[in-house]
DNA sequence: GTCTATACTAGGATAGAC
DNA sequence: GTCTATCCTAGTATAGAC
């Protein structure tokens, strides 16, 4: 009988959906407070479990934060690959792929656990991982994209220009001079990256 | 006579000289592992003393962190601003602007903690902090340097391209693949830099 | 599959001596 | 001006029950 009791509190989920409620929400606040700035306490709290749950199912924080990285870097891999599958000819490739680095922030969390990373160079786990996904992206536009040497650095260079002005909080910052560096750098796209990262 | 006794080990400092040592060490190392990253037990035995006395010295750690960047900020614009008046009508801005801040780097932690603290717009005092440093570089490109506003998002955004490829540590990391990128992205200069953030 | 209780370590800050 | 000793909190990880 006990069985059949109607639950209303806390669903028990299979591995594999804990799985990933937890790797969002680690994604969401690693991507905000870094990886030493996070707690498993709060990521936890977030998807609504227990933090030694959380260890037990990663083995360690380091681990847990290697898996969301990964996947961020897979999804941009991805992204940018379809968009160079469905590309033709006579577009402009260059910025199809821009709009789709812009339209990942929709996914938030994904370009700044990426760009924290990209900052841990030190850390000798971290940043091994870090360097190979920037690798992944020179790689994939030189010999994929076929782009030339400095459309590469200008690609690339403005990637990271987003990062800053999305990890930097400005986008979600009410102040006009924040407002005109944001519309100054993102142009037609501003609206929909600050409506991405507002609350 | 004890006053005169030959002193070979440690110095004691004037506490202006002090806070300079503490500060330099403490750049170096929030430049590196950021802001949670770094202990004041790490700042005290890089600057020679003992950790409380690193805290009794700033009050708190946060305020060090503050005073190491704002130093950072200010050393940064005092710069632009040394190269905007020695400037001459025939020459290129922008270029002179470009190869100060590569230059910035030999300054090795400079680039890096202002870089750490942009990623750190959700931390309630880094955060205001590191806005206004990203603001007061904007608005000196526009109003001082009266760039047109490509130029701006221009520099800005390559400006975050080299602060990334240093603080991923490419430029020291001894790979083929790296080597091509930081070439690609930085030219003549590459190899300033990688002396800069070598060992 | 998920929890509670808890062990253990690290780190910022304070007190007070010299 | 600088140290030693120490308090206290926070945070990862483990053990073991249900």
């Amino acid at each position: 009988m006990s069985s059949v009791t109607v639950e209303l509190a806390r669903k028990r989920l299979s591995a594999g959906e804990r799985r990933e409620q937890i790797l969002l929400a680690a994604s969401e606040l690693f991507g905000s407070h870094g990886y030493v700035g996070t707690t498993t306490d709060q990521i936890a709290r977030a998807a609504g479990i227990s933090q030694p749950y959380v260890v037990r199912m990663f083995g360690t924080k380091e681990n847990l934060y290697l898996e969301a990285l990964n996947r961020a870097c897979g999804a941009l891999m991805a992204t940018f690959r379809r968009v160079l599958a469905e590309h033709v000819e006579a577009g402009d490739l260059g910025r199809e792929l821009g709009e789709a680095y812009i339209e990942l922030i929709a996914d938030r969390a994904l370009l700044r656990i990426m760009m924290q990373s990209f900052l841990a160079g030190a850390d000798p786990v971290i940043g091994p991982a870090a360097r190979k996904g920037l690798l992944d992206i020179y790689r994939f536009l030189k010999e994929e994209a076929r782009f030339e040497p400095d459309d590469i650095v200008r690609f690339i260079a403005h990637g990271m220009l987003i990062n800053t002005l999305v990890g930097s909080e400005l986008t979600s910052f009410d102040d006009p001079a924040a407002d005109e560096l944001v519309d100054c750098c993102l142009g037609a796209k501003a609206d929909l990256v600050r409506r991405a990262t507002a609350g």
